[in-house]
RNA sequence: GGCGACAUAGCCAAGUGGUAAGGCAGAGGUCUGCAAAACCUUUAUUCCCCAGUUCAAAUCUGGGUGUCGCCU
């Protein structure tokens, strides 16, 4: 049986990860499948830093720019199409590159998770969460409790937006799986996983940088425009770094370099998330691109020989 | 030059005699349907310096240094 090979490139935002997934695309033949929570959308180009249209011209992409920023999305709905991406790719006889930092998204490929068994239900949800407000989230952290004692110990009663999770499924007959054991490999496909990294001051500085950066290819017009279409802060889609906080200044609640300069920290702490994700599989083979500063054919070569050491070929 | 206020962690700060709150940043972590989300853990052997009072001082006293404000 020919295997199923599916390259992985994983790492926090401003990494570099968009030229390396072109690299190594390109090394292998591949095609893009991006696992980014954010490019998915369509007209929100410069704040999620969405590939050029240049750059997708020269290797395929897909999962990228197609969704309305309207419409309601979710883990489930990605892992759908990213299988169904993939399938398609390898039915092609190319080789999917999946290549994004939500660390979630990422995983629904890499691993068995099942989100089949119970749909989200807002109206559950909004009940749940008026309970915590009137009687504090320990008072439905004591519900799961009652329910299913071991789910409730491992969730802190603080983390109200998952034990409302674990008490819809239970709701729909579902049951909760103990949480290490969803950590069992898929077998739909034999996955490697290249994990790009940078020393931390460098990799704060190239984020402080690509903000302001952002900010001069006309973030704030992306984001005026948005709202315009009638995108509040209450859709999922707006709850992204950049576009979040340059609501709340054209609302007239800070001054603009203070939504810039939070947009900065929001990202640099988000990295941080993103590294403390990444980190605990341990089969991803980490590339720290800190000592090949500004050589990027030293790096293009490094994402080659890993390829070739693999064995990855079309 | 005179008068006054202030000096506590990288930053903002609470604490007026009883053994250094809190927030932010930083670091580490959790993760099965909003994940660029949500949540958790952790960080000052010491309070500008010196001397004194006291069983006990970040807290009181004296001196020094620094910063800010006001006046000439």
């Amino acid at each position: 049986m020919k295997q199923k090979e599916v390259l992985i490139l994983c790492g926090p935002t401003a990494v570099g990860k968009t030229a390396c997934s072109l690299w190594l695309a390109e090394a292998v033949g591949g095609e893009v499948v991006s696992a980014d929570s954010m490019q998915l959308y369509r007209y929100m180009d410069i704040g999620s830093a969405k590939p050029t249209r240049e750059e997708r011209a020269r290797v395929p992409h897909h999962l990228v720019d197609f969704l309305d920023p309207r419409a309601p999305f979710s883990v489930a709905e990605y892992q759908k199409l990213a299988r169904t991406a993939i399938r398609d790719i390898l039915r092609r006889g190319k080789i999917p590159v999946v290549s994004g930092g939500t660390g979630l998204y990422v995983h629904s490929i890499l691993y068995d998770m099942d989100f089949t068994a119970s749909p989200g239900d807002p109206a559950f949800r909004r009940e749940m969460e008026a309970l915590a407000e009137r009687e504090g989230r320990e008072a439905v952290h004591r519900l799961l409790a009652e329910q299913d004692p071991v789910a409730a110990e491992h969730l802190h009663p603080g983390n109200l937006k998952r034990i409302i999770r674990c008490l819809e499924i239970l709701r729909q007959g579902g049951t909760i799986r103990p949480f290490r054991e969803s950590f069992m490999k898929t077998n739909l496909y034999s996955c490697r996983v290249l994990g790009l990294t940078r020393n931390r001051q460098e990799l704060y500085h190239r984020i402080d940088r690509r903000v302001e950066m952002l900010m001069e290819e006309g973030l704030l017009e992306e984001v005026r425009g948005l709202m315009e279409m009638g995108l509040t802060e209450d859709d999922i889609s707006m709850k992204g770094i950049g576009y979040k906080e340059l609501i709340l200044h054209l609302k007239g609640t800070c001054t603009l370099k203070e939504a810039v300069t939070q947009i900065q920290q929001n990202t640099r702490n988000y990295a941080k998330r993103q590294l403390t994700w990444f980190r605990r599989y341990d089969d991803v083979h980490w590339l720290d691109l800190s000592p090949y500063c500004g050589e990027e054919k030293e790096i293009r070569r490094e994402i080659e020989r890993w390829t070739e050491e693999k064995g990855v070929s079309v």
